[in-house]
DNA sequence: GAGTGGTCTAGACCACGCA
DNA sequence: GCGTGGTCTAGACCACTCT
């Protein structure tokens, strides 16, 4: 359990016990958690304490509770890391499932904007993806998602790859996205989108520069998407 | 505490009746609530299912603690409701404060689709407000702003108009907006943007479609915004 | 020092899932 | 029927604010 000295409360410091749990691979995911009253005993605090602790780390999507089996590590699906992160939405708030066209994928130093975002060495290797996706029959977004070599290593020799890439994260490297900051501007297609795309050129594009934080809270994705919002539209609530 | 046959646990029944009293203004805003204590006893439940209403509402910035206090009804200034709502942030991430430009305000009809949206009759009464927000010196942001005049009377005899409406809706309306669903899509720049904007016709825009939520849950404000991001993106952070 | 919210505990009972 | 999480209670003590 450790003891801090910046004085954080008990239960803060069993959310940040079992989040290092977790994110260092003890329980990996979708395995459960030993239960409230097993945990709370071998930590030597109340059942409520450790309570608390697991509701914040719920709230966070870390953790799934289920009353009658027990507290499981979240294991994302293609359904539920597709519509945590996916917010392309037909107008009136409508799901939209995309699916995946062709993609490119290749080796590469990183650039300088590149490596400060992702807190990793000018020149370290990254892994640059290409796809296109498709929504409805027709091609929606462009996406490049560039990716530390050193934190997925070989991921360029899977094929194929899953629709929500981030299962495949935390199936195989062990990697779980847990949030990410998103900035949105308008733009004008290029020949790029264009023929990715097929629009015309000159078409309203919708760019998306995400970068994912995982569990551990690093920086591990950086991924720009270049969107047709003919038919779909980008879907937020603010509360 | 009423009874409900549904079955909700008692703390859902405490938060319940806690929001209603604040949203039929029996506490209003920067008010204090009663203790904790005095809640307690004056529901003839216990402190700590008290406590956990609160909580919730806290979370969702209904209300506020303050340690040694008391517990308020949340109350907006200029800066919290602007950087809870207005999403538009430099590239980066820094936050940015527009300033408000020429601005016209009207009485209408609602036509059939914004009837739908603020759940109202067509032909109910609406008032349209349009207004230009700038930032740093130049227009950005070209706001059409659509509420039902039965929840808004006389509003359109307010002058000057606050930077961040929410304070006055707060203020001398008794509606606490605690929520938005926002809808963006890139568009071109037509006729009107590039004259309000001062933009070359087909220039890249930004456009986000807002549906305002009360406290009590109804749809009160709808709100278009058409923003130029060559210099400002929209920011978000999923988690 | 009195009053407020914040933390922590211990224990009872309920609701659910499963064998 | 047992083990799990979910709710509810009662009470002790801590941390903060104000007078």
């Amino acid at each position: 359990m450790d003891g801090a000295p910046g004085f954080r409360p008990l239960y803060r410091q069993v959310y940040d016990h079992l989040v290092k749990q977790i994110s260092t691979g003890v329980w990996k995911a979708a395995e459960a958690l030993p239960s409230e009253h097993a945990l709370a005993s071998s930590l030597g605090v109340s059942q409520g304490t450790v309570r608390k602790a697991l509701d914040a780390m719920a709230s966070e999507n870390l953790i799934e509770r289920r009353q009658g089996k027990g507290t499981y590590v979240s294991q994302y699906n293609e359904q539920s890391a597709l519509f945590r992160f996916f917010r392309m939405a037909h107008p009136g708030g409508e799901k939209v499932i995309p699916d995946c066209g062709e993609k490119s994928i290749s080796r590469r130093p990183a650039n300088a904007t590149e490596a400060r975002k992702l807190a990793i060495k000018p020149d370290d290797m990254v892994v640059e993806l290409r796809r296109t996706r498709w929504v409805e029959g027709r091609p929606a977004i462009f996406e490049m998602i560039v990716l530390p070599l050193a934190l997925f290593p070989d991921i360029d020799r899977y094929d194929p790859l899953p629709n929500a890439l981030y299962t495949l994260y935390q199936a195989e490297f062990d990697i779980n996205i847990v949030q990410a900051e998103e900035e949105l501007h308008a733009d004008i297609a290029r020949k790029e989108d264009a023929s990715r795309l097929d629009l015309p050129l000159g078409s309203p594009i919708l760019q998306i520069d995400r970068i994912a934080i995982d569990i551990a809270g690093r920086p591990v994705e950086l991924r720009t998407s270049r969107c047709d919002t003919a038919r779909l539209v980008y879907a937020v609530s603010i509360r």
